[in-house]
DNA sequence: AGACCACTTGTGGTCTGACCACACCATTTT
DNA sequence: AAAATGGTGTGGTCAGACCACAAGTGGTCT
């Protein structure tokens, strides 16, 4: 009676497998509400605390966001945002050992390589000198990276104070590139090895150095992305992150917790 | 950065925080047991319902296993595989449109290409002549991807089957390439749009023509990787993929629930 | 001695019911 | 008209109970 194999699906699974199909069908989409719990749970026939794992988890990938109180806003609604989620998988599996911080790394020198690789391509004069080409999209703007830029200038800024404006300048290329995947994956790279980078700072020679040199290899990779050299713009990231990762010997650290 | 939020954490978010530091700190690694549900509740002095929900947080981020009963093999153990968790997080997200397919299909070329570019390189025999050159790894056991393009050949493999040993064809190179997460991101960003490629079937103007030359262009893969041909490899993989989905009109269809 | 079997124990899985804090909304009061 | 009031529905949390399950435990029978 009990070994019918296969259609055991536990009760929490059962609300994700509502919830992907609702949304898969188009009976939910973005900015819609969730069903009250209350009521997700009669519909399904389980249980409310069942119904809430279910919702936590979603509410973990990013997709939905809860609110208590009563009105329009209150609710788990959909909002399909991975950054959060992305992080916090990426966090863990790096505390857990299922991703190594080196493979985390070289993740980062391929996306970043390719993100930036792509606006240099498309901030190039076209072969017919017209900003109508043939590419799917024009040279994006660049502004806030180099708002970040500058931002990142400031002498009085504390080491830490520094590195966040450096993760936002690099999540600001992966936005500027438009790929929602990865900027995304970016974003949950960053933050998995952020600790690290954080207890890299100890070992560092002489930050003002450092943080002279990473100003001037910022300002190396945007040139490239607007001169069009798609393939100086890939060395020159991944040689920016290559070699911080290099110089405080992040994978033999512990973070700082 | 955090608002200066403080105690306000919820209850569930207390054990996600325990476990992520008890990871950090060593306490806690692959292969150990959670605390049992009800001794971490009274431990952080909340219910054990809210430990629940934190468990069924790492249990979908694929960071431990659970299992009722009783011994060794029961309870919450920590096993860091981040392949469900990838895939869960990239199907729902897609579900949800926060992750765009056209998008999913790029960042595969980027990574896809990545990895078979990097196996060729380090196929290809060295300016040394010998094995033993500089660079990190040897040329990997590409054994499991011919077993897979062999099973391929099989003339009455249902379409179902050839797209999933397809998938595992492409799986096993990211796995050949030995980044960890490549490998479970490329898995993630599969099974996201797998029930779009399924659905893309239905458009095809003859499969017997359609699976010969993916037939045809597995090889040419595996055989660019053998030559120790970087940029051959590359293009072929990224052709194969993008030619999938262009004739399949994959963005356009709906996917087969 | 060995094999077998019922019982105990500890685990996750689930449900129920209750209470709280909160935010909106309709109503009443000023 | 404006302000105070209470109602109502929402998620957040807890406590307790029961179940299914898998190992251990100890006894009994051969």
């Amino acid at each position: 009676m009990t070994t019918t194999a296969g259609t055991e699906r536990r009760a929490w699974q059962l609300v994700l497998d509502r919830v992907e199909l609702d949304l898969l069908s188009g009976r939910l989409g973005p900015g819609d509400h969730l069903p009250p719990e209350r009521q997700l749970a009669v519909e399904l026939g389980v249980g409310r605390s069942s119904v809430r794992e279910a919702i936590r988890v979603l509410e973990v990938l990013g997709l939905i966001r809860t609110s208590v109180g009563s009105g329009p806003s209150a609710g788990a609604i959909i909002v399909a945002l991975p950054g959060g989620g992305m992080s916090a998988l990426m966090r863990l599996q790096v505390a857990a050992q299922g991703f190594p911080v080196a493979d985390v790394v070289k993740t980062r020198l391929v996306l970043e390589g390719s993100v930036v690789s792509d606006l240099a391509e498309r901030c190039a004069p076209g072969p017919f000198g017209g900003a109508g080409d043939a590419v799917a999209d024009g040279c994006p703007d660049l502004t806030e990276s180099r708002v970040l830029l500058t931002a990142m200038d400031r002498p009085e800024l504390t080491e830490a104070e520094f590195l966040a404006l450096d993760a936002q300048f690099h999540l600001s290329l992966a936005e500027a590139g438009g790929n929602q995947v990865v900027t995304a994956t970016m974003a949950g790279l960053r933050s998995a090895i952020e600790g690290y980078a954080r207890a890299g700072l100890a070992g560092l020679v002489s930050w003002p150095a450092t943080s002279a040199r990473l100003r001037l290899e910022h300002r190396a990779i945007l040139a490239a992305i607007a001169a069009g050299d798609p393939e100086g713009a890939r060395l020159a990231v991944q040689g920016h992150i290559a070699g911080y990762y290099a110089e405080t010997q992040l994978t033999s650290t512990t973070p700082t917790l």
